[in-house]
DNA sequence: GGCTCATTCAACCACGCGGTTGATTTTCCG
DNA sequence: CGGAAAATCAACCGCGTGGTTGAATGAGCC
């Protein structure tokens, strides 16, 4: 329930969270301009926002009357580790995959597109 | 909602169903055994089951009496696609992954294989 | 046949979630 | 100052979910 994993997994399991995050991909955005294209209240999307700041997958910032939405992608990382270590079930030695974790996201600090990625604005690199 | 992705994430949000996913890592289990190490019911893991086969995360094949459950990681592969298409750790490039597994997989060919469960070959790679 | 084991079904309950509307707070601006 | 915009708060509603218990179904065993 209160671990930081589920709580990633369970902001995501939502289509409408999931899509306000693929809109910040682009760019930071006002609560107001994140919550424009959907067909839903404004107080909605500002639930949904809060959902994804609990999970540490946005951060918002308050600059004068406005608050700014940001993506913050590094709370995807303990998921998405969880997720690959199991795509290959089995005997797979999990600290030697670790390890090649480690070593991969040091050594590729240059940008490159994720296949099949929005494009990307670099706004929070 | 009702799309798949959804279903996957709302399935992974439960710490109880990662454990089963965990176990089922071991091995093919029936659902008293899986039910063994949780202080529930069985009727509680029975629908935890339901869940994660209706994401298909798993598949139940009733052999007898005994109803065994396997792990089907396919089901994971859109969910993570998905989360790859954000961070910054996207340049865990695929392909080193896969030489990485490659090499991990051919190492450990000495496995025990459940019995009578189909044999594990890496579906999605 | 009758018993027992494995699993699910059926009700039921507490709780949280996704949504609404209306009031409130804070800030900008004329 | 007064008013409008940005965002959240508060209360409420319907429904799904995670859990319980007890009964039902089905397969194996003596």
């Amino acid at each position: 329930m209160t671990d930081a994993i589920s709580t990633v997994f369970s902001a995501l399991a939502d289509p409408t969270r999931r899509a306000i995050l693929s809109m910040l991909l682009e760019d930071d955005m006002a609560v107001t301009d994140v919550a424009e294209p959907f067909d839903m209240s404004l107080a909605a999307i500002s639930k949904h926002l809060a959902v994804l700041a609990d999970a540490g997958l946005i951060s918002r910032e308050k600059r004068g009357r406005v608050i700014w939405c940001k993506l913050e992608p590094d709370a995807m990382q303990a998921a998405l580790v969880w997720m690959q270590g199991f795509g290959q079930f089995e005997p797979v030695d999990l600290d030697a995959f670790e390890r090649f974790l480690e070593r991969e996201l040091t050594e590729g600090e240059d940008e490159a597109e994720a296949p099949g990625a929005l494009p990307r604005t670099p706004g929070y690199l």
